[in-house]
DNA sequence: TTGTAGGCGTTATCAA
DNA sequence: TTGATAACGCCTACAA
């Protein structure tokens, strides 16, 4: 392993030159950068991360934890994370489980994204007060090193119930995300603020875990609640997951009801997957690229020491063919 | 931020014995490292990772380099690498992307796991020329400081065409992926060899991309092929992603024609959602879980200098609905 | 424009 | 059992 030293020494300079050089500093004749690349490039030079940051005290890597590797859900939010990144300079890794929190205090990371409802908000409340630099996408923190890049979940589930209300659905269940998620909660406020202010809404809430077999749960409990199969349910599944799952169920274990016909179904987060499903799913949009970009420049400017605003994702309403008039 | 140096001084000890003590050395007393743990915790001592990698020239960091974040196929795999990692003192960082590559040979990574088809041999190969330890899934190695860890393409391949074949299949369209893939080539070779010792077996193959994309065209092309309806199609795609494009696009433009009844389709890998299609789609099953973890003790054997063998990950036939007799 | 030297926080080799 | 001290590889005043 050839180092700045050996460099060094094969051309004939000292080691703060050949530092200088490496580094493109103008304060070195051309001619002699030329011959010092020259010999670095001959000797195979690799820098050695450890030193440099040992002595900058900073990495250029940017970590983003997920409660899970399962991915179905982030795959382009980390495309969006780490497109930003690398024009900025920086380089993204996916970092999973309690153990791996370390990289952060012990700056191997420069920053961290967290989209992990099993990370405590005491420790990244400590570990922000130590001077490091977090994104939340998942909470509501207030500190002046973590920003928060938060989805429209008002504005997301209010479309999705009045959606179901305007096409004339009176009963609406409500089919949670686990009790701890922090937008599981905001959806189903609103939900309640849509059905406190119109006349003649019923709701049901049915807590789910925003996978699918939460919405296996909840449709055969609906299906059970309209054995009879006179009134159609609506129901707004608080992700796409659930919805799919839902729908699984119905086509698995009541093949004669029709989904958007017999039952109703919107979702939240437009998955791929979403748009594969039959009949396709009428969910609540967003774009999740940019949602991972923009959590990622958020960052940038933390580390930067700019102030930065909390920032929300909006989101629209996409309709597809899950839910029809009642 | 508090220092060893610091913990010392405080503690009225050297930083040597700081060190031993924090590491737990038995040389020094009980009495002493209890005074000097008590000292750190009340200082808030954080270890400094660069520093400690600068001396010790290990991160004790393992990355895995992915094609692209997008997930589906790789939760269970990354859950796997994880598992084994944790259990035997390694973090694990999911990286993607030729930019994060400086992240071995600048030993910000103690080994790699490539699963990435854009990551050149060459460059890797140079990378183990350098001392790197690395374990490969998507190609044959061969070099000291190289493993390999792959499917069983040719049992899987050999498995799917016999079944297509004993169900009375005559024609079969075997849908690729991409033209560099290691494991498309593996298995198309399998399939023709199954079609060359059997009588009376004609075969079309059609490039795929490993998308769902992919699976759409070959699903465009067969159904022109078999506009006439009289002859039923037996395919294997190569992947499920595939497999599960094709049945959306047949379920989208050609709703008469049945999965299992009018075509017949075999896919590869056993993704989640092939569980989730309608029909349940017959595919060749694995455990990616065990794949990742495997790779992942290969790798930790590796770096600790120890032989290895190559392996290999077995296959089964997972029988769904989507074939069915001729 | 280039060289000297000190230090970043640890580990580890010697002595004591 | 503990303490000096020299690395590890790089950056950066400061000096020449």
């Amino acid at each position: 392993m050839a180092t700045i030293k050996d460099i060094a020494k094969r051309a004939g300079v000292s080691i703060s030159t050949v530092s200088y050089a490496l580094n493109g500093s103008p304060k070195v004749t051309n001619e002699t950068t030329e011959k010092i690349l020259a010999v670095a490039k001959e000797l195979n030079y690799i820098p050695n991360a450890a030193a440099r940051s040992l002595k900058t005290r900073e990495t250029k890597i940017i970590g983003i934890f997920l409660t899970d590797f399962s991915g179905a859900f982030y795959g382009d939010l980390l495309q969006g994370t780490k497109e930003l990144l690398v024009r900025k300079g920086y380089e993204l890794i996916v970092c999973s489980g309690k153990q791996s929190r370390w990289m952060l205090p012990e700056r191997m990371i420069d920053g961290a994204i967290i989209l992990d409802v099993t990370f405590d908000s005491e420790e990244l409340i400590r570990y922000a007060d130590r001077g490091h630099k977090l994104v939340v996408l998942d909470r509501e923190l207030t500190h002046p090193n973590i920003n928060q890049v938060l989805l429209d979940n008002k504005a997301g589930a209010t479309l999705a119930t009045e959606h179901l209300i305007e096409e004339g659905h009176r009963k609406i269940y409500a089919v949670t995300g686990p009790s701890g998620s922090f937008d599981s909660k905001q959806r189903l406020h609103a939900v309640m603020q849509v059905v406190e202010r119109t006349a003649g809404i019923t709701l049901a809430i049915i807590e789910g875990d925003f996978n699918k077999e939460g919405g296996e749960h909840a449709a055969k409990r609906i299906m059970a609640e309209h054995a009879d199969g006179q009134a159609a349910a609506a129901v707004f599944c608080f992700n796409d997951e659930m919805a799919i799952g839902m729908m699984n169920y119905i086509a698995e274990h009541h093949p004669e009801t029709r989904v958007g016909e017999h039952i109703h179904i919107v979702g939240f987060d437009n998955l791929e997957l979403a748009a594969y499903s039959q009949p396709r799913l009428t969910t609540i949009d967003y774009s999740k690229r940019k949602w991972g970009a923009l959590a990622a420049e958020q960052l940038v400017k933390l580390i930067s020491g700019a102030e930065v605003e909390n920032e929300r994702i909006y989101v629209t309403l996409m309709k597809g063919k899950s839910v029809g008039t009642a």
